[in-house]
This record gives C-alpha cells, sequence and structure tokens, in this order.
DNA sequence: ATGGTGACGTCGG
DNA sequence: GCCGACGCCACCA
C-alpha cells in the first residue's frame, strides 16, 4: 500500500539521480522541487537513505544546497563519498565540494 | 497519540 | 555570515 506509494517516490528520485552527468552533482531541494514536493527536501535524503548502498545510483553526487557532503556518513566509510566524487574529478575540501556552482546540474534547467 | 529526529531549505534578525 | 525558528513529512520510541 504505502510502500508502493513510496516505491514509485522512490524511482522518480533515483530516475533523476542517475541522470546527473558525471562530474557533475545535483541538491535534495533541486531534486524535490523539480518532483514537484515544494521544499520538502528531507523527503528526498530520505529516499537516498533508502538506496545508500545500492548499486547504479550515484548517490555521491547529491549534497545540500551548500555543496556539502552531508550524507558521507551513510556511505559505509564515511570517505567514501569525497573518493566516489574525487574520481570523478571533482575537488572536496572540508566536505565541501569545490567551485560547486559551476558543477550543479539543476533537473529543472538541464532536463526538458 | 505525541514528541523527537533527520542525506534539507527558506526566512529573519 | 552565523544562528534560531519554522516548514516540511516519514519514521521511530
Amino acid at each position: 500500500m504505502t510502500m508502493e506509494k513510496h516505491a514509485d517516490f522512490f524511482r522518480d528520485v533515483y530516475q533523476i539521480v542517475k541522470l546527473v552527468p558525471k562530474g557533475r552533482v545535483t541538491t535534495y531541494g533541486a531534486i524535490g522541487e523539480y518532483l514537484g514536493l515544494r521544499s520538502s527536501a528531507r523527503m528526498v535524503g530520505w529516499a537516498m537513505h533508502a538506496c545508500a548502498t545500492q548499486e547504479g545510483v550515484p548517490a555521491h553526487r547529491v549534497v545540500n544546497r551548500n555543496g556539502m557532503l552531508t550524507g558521507k556518513i551513510h556511505f559505509g566509510n564515511p570517505m567514501r563519498m569525497q573518493e566516489l566524487l574525487e574520481a570523478e574529478g571533482i575537488e572536496v575540501k572540508e566536505d565541501k565540494v569545490q567551485n560547486f556552482k559551476h558543477l550543479l546540474w539543476l533537473p529543472s534547467k538541464e532536463l526538458l
């Protein structure tokens, strides 16, 4: 029942995350806004938590609106998220994506 | 039922 | 620019 609703919600979120280009990042709020969830970015975070270890979803490309790696804790190893980003050429310093503004990928703009 | 918590964000001060 | 309040909504004790 509600599980199906959640499943739909998860699918929507994951689908967008999968569209984030390698070497770019997006935010919880941007995803929520694109899905018409107004400003319940928390739900996006909740969805991401549900897929934390799942394959095929580049969860490391989702950061908060300041470009900070607030979800690093949920990657098993706290360093994992940063490593994944750096492996894509993204520079991370003090848990913050450098040049964040330039790397930001907004579904509402770049997606048709 | 209720209050606290959280991968968040906006607004005031 | 930092801090607190508030809005958000699912989850958990």
